[in-house]
DNA sequence: GTCATTATTGTTATGTTATATCATATTATT
DNA sequence: AATAATATGATATAACATAACAATAATGAC
């Protein structure tokens, strides 16, 4: 699993640029994100760092989790209560998330198109956005098969 | 103000019409959620149900929650812990909101084609949408010129 | 290098949002 | 009226998040 590590270290090297400390603290609660497969809860994050930083209270969490949001290096799933890390932390337009109901994978999707089509339809309503938050609930591909699999066992 | 109390009537209908019970408590916070401006939390609902029903409780208020949520008499909003009427709960499909930052309205759009757009999109990674979550923040109108209008004045 | 400044973390307490559980009461069905 | 199903009352607690102030560590000015 290369990704995660590439991931850190392209957070390292984006805040070293930005002028903001990477600490041990902030990486290490990234690290605990990048290496999750779903969305991880606060008081999850909290139990985890717990372990190895005695400290550990929630306002660490929370304080860790608001710098990696400023600098865009995770997402909150706000129907989840719950933060995922970014792959693409350059990017800057909008993104959608795709939850899956089945497994709780979380994956970001990029229709940059989606996002001009919605700023031009909500302008037609003289709303101007700043922000967008697209949470997406269903089923991924892996679900999807296996639960017709079990629906033609089940005949 | 003539509107929310149609809303009312017209829930009345809808329950009565799929054989659910459309009690007072669940009529009087649906009464609250459409009489207020912008959209109203949890526990506000809560004090202001208290001030005539005193046995009023936290679970009062999520189960009439709940109950206007499956009915779709009432939709919640994710990014703010906040509940908000339906105008039009015979309207199936996806909607977004947009919620404006200057004075905490929010409106409800219909962009069907956008709806359209994102199933598309998702099916394209495998995903098949069950739900969506659409959020906008940003100004509306109102709020726009006003602000326009101050950067004016201050000149 | 020392000092002052700023940013980060530690610590305690508390605020906010939401649910579990079991008892009681109301409504609908027979 | 008896029964079953639904809704509400009541207590407790779980889950999520922040306020406030103290202590420590990193940074920049000198």
């Amino acid at each position: 699993m290369p990704e995660p590590l590439s991931l850190i270290d392209q957070a390292e090297r984006q805040c070293l640029a930005r002028g903001v400390r990477f600490t041990p603290i902030r990486r290490r609660v990234l690290e605990m994100i990048a290496t999750s497969h779903g969305a991880l809860k606060a008081y999850d994050l909290l139990d985890q760092l717990a372990k190895e930083h005695g400290a550990a209270r929630p306002p660490t969490i929370y304080r860790a989790l608001d710098f990696l949001l400023e600098q865009g290096l995770i997402h909150r799933i706000e129907s989840l209560n719950a933060y995922l890390a970014c792959h693409c932390p350059e990017h800057q337009h909008g993104f959608q998330l795709l939850i899956c109901r089945g497994c709780g994978r979380v994956e970001e999707m990029h229709d940059d198109d989606l996002g001009t089509r919605l700023v031009a339809s909500a302008d037609r309503h003289g709303f101007s956005i700043e922000r967008q938050t697209i949470e997406l609930e269903g089923r991924c591909q892996d679900c999807t098969s296996q639960a017709a699999a079990m629906a033609e066992n089940a005949q």
